[in-house]
DNA sequence: GTGTTAATTTCGGCT
DNA sequence: AGCCGAAGTTAACAC
């Protein structure tokens, strides 16, 4: 990896049009040919970037651009699609380049199919007599998060979310229609299950008889604890 | 902001956990106390990171930490939620700073919202006799980009995108269903227009009854210029 | 390879 | 400040 400060203005081409004045940023130039130009703040965005597979030449300034203060030009050229990013650098600050080797990697915890796998566990959570009939039960036009009956036998689809938005209704608005022209599974009721469920996705929830029910990642975790501890 | 390259080990604990194993990786922090932590490929996203508002403390590695090779502790605290990285430093390969200012930031050109400023402006590009009722009208659902009437006076309901997918389709015809079922604005009809549009999505907006209009940025944007020039 | 869905999404606009 | 929708979204996973 290089990391180069610089004071510099860049130019993106491609998919829109963008433009940073000349200011000092940071450009880190990843193994890949990836390029990124960072400045201090923001967030872990950058304010402009080039994703790999791209390539990077350094040219010589033309005429207007040497007027200018430009000392050296950086064209970065998408290798597939025609993006490229023009970094104009006036002053090099700081050249640095290190060896990284390849990263093992991150280990995530706490996602949406841990969600899953926790209310399946304690399906109970939807209400009294609820039992599961199975997780991610396959239809023509996807798996339904979970499968299950309620206190009177009915076939519940439940749709599960970290957040609930208008397109996770969306989607269990259309497993439900599927299962219902099934006369093997109709009829089957909707539990829309989210740890935040937004007011707009709720309104149309409601309207279409889909029951919203707000999940507690810490309580259903808490039911483990407590259950663990009774062995 | 200060670039540290160093072999590391982090640790994220929040929203949800993670754990990055030992390797050397760039750590990045900027003016506001934010950390990234990036390796030599991926993308523009860090393999870990901490968003602003949040403060950085340096501490001496505990009994087992120093066992295991740990010269240097980072913990770095979320100031309103209890969002935590720990970095665990097992040697420095390079630690620099540079005072980089405040940037101007980015000027971006070409986005929705310029589609949809330029088509409302020049409405009369979805047929003659097309009059603008108002951008962003509200519905319970959420905003249609523009609504407007026909030449026969028929209300049109238009959904604007950069690149037209079913997603879009979908969306507009969840206004076009609502509205309908208001006496006060039925009936309804629907354009779907966008730079380019998928096939897909081309056949299921045909498919019911909305029609397709792809637009032309530049050729909008000429509409300015040829009108400015006549003043 | 193509399409679908999640993401510690981030970011901007508006109420 | 909260809510909503777009993003040069990127990335993982299924088919």
């Amino acid at each position: 990896m290089r990391v180069v400060i610089a004071r510099c203005s860049v130019d993106y081409d491609g998919r829109l049009s963008a433009h940073l004045p000349l200011a000092t940023r940071l450009l880190m130039i990843k193994a890949d040919g990836s390029v990124l130009v960072h400045s201090d703040g923001g967030s872990y965005k950058p304010l402009n970037w080039m994703s790999p597979p791209c390539s990077i030449a350094e040219l010589a300034p033309d005429e207007d651009e040497a007027a200018e203060g430009v000392t050296a030009v950086w064209l970065v050229r998408h290798t597939k699609t025609d993006d490229r990013l023009r970094v104009r650098i006036h002053e090099v600050l700081s050249d640095t380049a290190h060896d990284l080797g390849v990263d093992p990697g991150l280990v995530k915890d706490g996602v949406e199919a841990h969600l899953q796998q926790l209310l399946a566990e304690h399906i109970h959570t939807l209400g009294a007599g609820y039992s599961l009939v199975r997780r991610e039960f396959m239809t023509p036009i996807g798996p339904v998060d979970i499968l299950c009956r309620d206190g009177a036998g009915v076939t519940v689809a439940v749709e599960i979310k970290r957040r609930g938005e208008i397109e996770g209704v969306e989607q269990l608005t259309r497993y439900l229609d599927l299962m219902n022209r099934d006369p093997q599974l109709a009829p089957v009721t909707g539990v829309f299950a989210a740890q935040q469920i937004k007011p707009q996705a709720r309104t149309l929830a409601e309207d279409r008889g889909i029951r919203c029910v707000v999940l507690d990642y810490d309580e259903l975790k808490g039911i483990d604890t407590s259950e663990h501890r009774l062995f």
